[in-house]
DNA sequence: CTGAAAGCGCTTACAG
DNA sequence: CTGAAAGCGCTTACAG
């Protein structure tokens, strides 16, 4: 019975139009197509709607029947939440929204299930018109689910969905050049602070079987350039310990940092996949009274605000612009445009006030070249 | 004709069923009840769908019949763009998103009306099971449509709205701490640097009567809690000058900052309504060649991640707790339970290496009490 | 300038 | 275990 008194009380617009004698049409025309008809009518309509309570069209059904949903989807392979507090994402959804917005689209931010693998789709209840898959491993059961609805996509930070347009950043060239830098002032003892390698992430040291099973695009191939940059130099990139962290934060900086410079001999110089966790570094420096870059050198990526007030030494790559070519790339497609490309922008070495010669080593053997610049090679 | 063929090639349940022939209340139940038929059955339909490209059911189609959305709506008076690039803003969302995510909904950002007052709703076609409403003034049309919709909606940050339920925090006693604090050190000569006070939000000083057309309740609030803390110590509020910004941005608080040195006599304390802005601040004083607590005392608000790397004392407030709280609170309203309540979190002074006594002045003639922490009256 | 008809794709009691 | 029927609320040609 109360289930009827709800039925009977909600008010659509046909209520509107039983009220006033005419037809549903009409007053579907009142609101979308005020030159069918008369500007009185019109009137007559919008004053009785507001009398019963009606706020205009229903979305559900208007969405049903036009076919479209207004919203481009967004999927993390985080928790939204992680999304974000991570400075990168939020820097690419910046532009993303920016692009979605100047087309009168919203942004449907697509929750994580609550369990991995939990059964049913995730997708089932999610109305969009596209999808932009940010940073997902191919195999992540929501990229299956979305490939399977079929909609526009577009794949960013991660290129290995065939078909799919994708926008991504030159990493191995960006992680290369970060350590370029630094073998270039004379270091010889490397660390690395990684992201998320492999589903789940961990937060613990990766060895190399953990490094060759790294499924996420960036971080794989951040860890390539370094490699190449070292091994190039002639360093052995099997004794180069990594510390893997599954948040992008300054607290897993930090404690990335601690258990790194624990280890005997110290290194010198620690490449951080992202600037929040090379903030983490300095920190975990500074608490063990080391100096930066006195003691420790230390290098991020992204160029977040974060970087620019820690004065980081850090790899630029363009965030913003990033979401919004993904954005564009998409509503092309939405358009009816083919738009199949592959876009990857360029990174940029940022050089501030956290990366210096190494100290003058009294135990190690290294070589104690300080200067020279490029050419390390053999 | 191609607009048939399009037709003719979309594959729904309906498509399925018949192709199968089994009912579509079948096909759907395969998807949505596997207990209501056969395990063999079921098997094929998966089959047949895979085969013709059916991902399963409809969202639209679903969301119509189910009368839900699986979203929650957020809305901003700034561009979507504007509110990733604001740090409260984002760490507003984490906490929002966190509360979404565990009820196993998205969020949907709508996007801002490319012009204001263009003619046409805005939410015409924004299918959501309710509204979160952040830091909008009451007049904004975005509010007034939101509100005709008459959907489930929480109010954050902006309480002018009756009959909806309201999160926010103490805005005017946040702000007045830090003034107490810079009062106590021994300050006379304060500026203050705004956040968006007026719609438009203008890049500019503002005056007794802009201050008074304030629409934000929050930056309306903060000004009153400077003002309080400073009049109850004497000093004359008319002459404090205020810079407001639009944009949360260290660029904005570094310009707003470099107007504010530029001015003689030059003020020894600047308070911040924002911790971006504070940063900013702070560059602009080195940039003039001013040390900072040395020759400026500066203070932000919020407590975001920069304010940490940064060292600024700030007034801390729970922005992610804020999020989830009204989260939860709509939540609440969407599962049927009245949640008509109003909360207001706590701010907290958090002292770091920004502020400090004045310098000693050479021609000012205020008191040059360094000392000192309470009881600034009269 | 207005209305009757069809249908967007789905799910839910209900009957068998 | 399966199907026929009704309807979620809307918009779009089309006829008058």
């Amino acid at each position: 019975v109360s289930e009827r008194d709800i039925e009977a009380r909600r008010v659509t617009g046909a209520t509107v139009a039983r009220e006033l004698g005419v037809s549903p049409s009409t007053v579907s025309n009142a609101y979308n197509r005020p030159d069918q008809l008369s500007a009185a009518l019109r009137g007559q309509i919008f004053e009785v709607a507001d009398r019963l309570g009606y706020a205009g069209p229903d979305p559900l059904g208007r969405n049903l029947r036009r076919r479209s949903a207004g919203a481009l989807g967004v999927l993390f392979s985080e928790r939204l939440s992680d999304a974000f507090a991570d400075p990168a994402a939020t820097a690419f959804l910046e532009g993303l929204s920016a692009a979605a917005e100047a087309a009168a689209y919203g942004l449907l931010l697509v929750p994580a299930p609550a369990d991995i693998e939990e059964p049913g789709d995730p997708l089932a209840s999610v109305s969009v018109d596209g999808l932009v898959v940010y940073s997902m491993p191919r195999e992540h059961p929501l990229v299956a689910a979305a490939l399977r609805r079929r909609l526009p996509a577009v794949t960013v930070d991660q290129p290995r969905v065939p078909g799919l347009p994708f926008v991504g950043i030159d990493d191995v060239g960006g992680a290369r050049r970060a350590a370029e830098h630094l073998l270039g002032l004379g270091h010889r003892r490397f660390a690395v602070v990684a992201l998320r390698l492999a589903v789940p992430a961990r937060d613990a040291r990766a060895d190399r079987a953990r490094q060759a099973a790294a499924v996420y695009a960036f971080s794989r191939a951040r860890l390539r350039g370094y490699a190449a940059a070292l091994g190039a130099a002639g360093l052995d990139w099997g004794g180069v310990p990594v510390e893997e962290r599954a948040h992008n934060t300054v607290a897993a900086g930090r404690d990335a940092g601690r258990r790194l410079l624990d280890a005997l001999p110290r290194p010198t110089a620690v490449l951080c996949m992202s600037d929040q966790l090379g903030v983490g570094v300095c920190e975990a420096a500074r608490e063990a009274g080391l100096s930066v870059p006195g003691d420790l050198s230390v290098t991020g990526f992204d160029d977040a605000v974060s970087a620019s007030v820690a004065g980081l030494t850090t790899v630029r790559q363009p965030l913003r612009e990033k979401g919004e070519i993904a954005g564009r790339l998409l509503l092309r497609r939405l358009a009816g445009q083919p738009a199949s490309s592959r876009r990857r922008l360029p990174t940029e070495l940022v050089v501030r006030s956290t990366s210096g010669p190494p100290p003058t080593s009294r135990k190690a053997g290294g070589g104690a070249q300080v200067s020279g610049s490029q050419g390390l090679r053999g």
